[in-house]
DNA sequence: GATGGATTTTGCAGTCGGTGCAAAAAGATA
DNA sequence: TATCTTTTTGCACCGACTGCAAAATCCATC
């Protein structure tokens, strides 16, 4: 993000991130007010303080303003289990990361649980978070792929892998909203990857 | 469908049929000519002989004539796991009603390679598949804890095996389309599904 | 600090997807 | 055949989204 020699992002480039944040959050307060087709795009630009058309600068469409879906997470997720030891098998790296993700995940408990409630009551929404979600699956598949070498038309078990542990996250979670959010997701996440056989 | 003391499906129910059938095969064929951004509600209404006010008495979006997700399918698999016989584990109810499923799928090939190329090429038609798959993977989820009748908020292992089972379709699929689809895709699911530890 | 260039925002007009409503058309029934 | 029910259609409208150009803002240079 640095933009040359000077000390860091320049005031363009700060306020660029500010605005984003800025349209993100505000227009999930508004969608959890008053449902997401109550909330129109003009809206949520006048509360952002930025015009409409400076929203489409932004965000491709009004869902993803609503889910955020960054780029950027697949990418990241997929150098992440690149970048761990050789050593590990894929079961190994995917555990790894995986693990570490959530945690992350968890830090913005708040955010992920408005998010989740807005797709529970908007299919649109819900298209297009269970998208990202593929796209990321999408991305551990291939990083499980680059670390085996093998060929994915031949060589089944790194793409199972990498679904399976997705299927773990999910599972995980799922018991985790259920139990009301008590106990420790990162326990119940371990408890997945083992009775799925990811070790 | 029977509408009465008739003899089958009144003129008008086998016309609506036709008619979804019709908008859907058009839509299909106008959008991989010439990609899904490029073809108008207009123009598909037009090319099946329908005004564009009726296209949206059939489709609720441009996506689902695409897509053509049907709400059936979801409730369909449901309650096919919740009949396997009593004695059969989740695990088996699942890999059972998955199976068949898939061997149905596979009568449609070009149907369903069509729709996966469209999908390719527009994140909109990918996400709407996305969601659909979303739905039918916890439609899965609900019946495996219908028939062990225990509680997702305590129980982890019902809610996991149909994620598992489901990534295992997934891998599948995809080691399936990479070589080509030569070969038999039952094979490879039953190879998945071992592989996965649902016996 | 002034100037000019680069970048971002904004306003505008337009297209398209999608909706509600009522009239017209088509099918079903007596 | 007349009447009722259901489906189709035309229409006006709203909101999401796009391309374009002018205005505003930031940045680098002198």
């Amino acid at each position: 993000m640095t933009t040359g020699p000077g000390p860091g992002p320049g005031l363009r480039d700060r306020k660029k991130e500010e605005t984003r944040l800025r349209l993100h959050t505000v227009a999930l307060r508004l969608a959890v007010e008053r449902g997401v087709g109550a909330v129109t795009v003009d809206e949520i630009a006048a509360a952002a303080e930025v015009s409409p058309r400076t929203f489409f600068n932004y965000f491709a469409t009004k869902e993803d303003a609503l889910v955020n879906t960054d780029a950027g997470r697949a990418d990241a997720v997929r150098t992440a289990v690149l970048a761990r030891p050789a050593s590990e098998t894929p079961a190994e790296a995917l555990r790894a990361v995986l693990t570490e993700h959530v945690r992350r995940l968890e830090a913005d408990r708040e955010l992920w649980r408005m998010r989740s409630e807005l797709a529970a009551r908007s299919p649109e929404l819900a298209a297009k978070a269970a998208g990202a979600g593929e796209r990321f699956e999408t991305a551990l598949v291939e990083a499980a792929y680059a670390r085996t070498g093998t060929d994915p038309a031949v060589d089944l078990a790194p793409g199972l892998t990498a679904r399976v542990a997705m299927a773990a996250v999910r599972a995980a979670y799922q018991q985790h909203r259920l139990a009301g959010q008590e106990g420790a997701l990162a326990d119940r996440l371990a408890t997945a990857f083992d009775a799925a056989g990811l070790r």
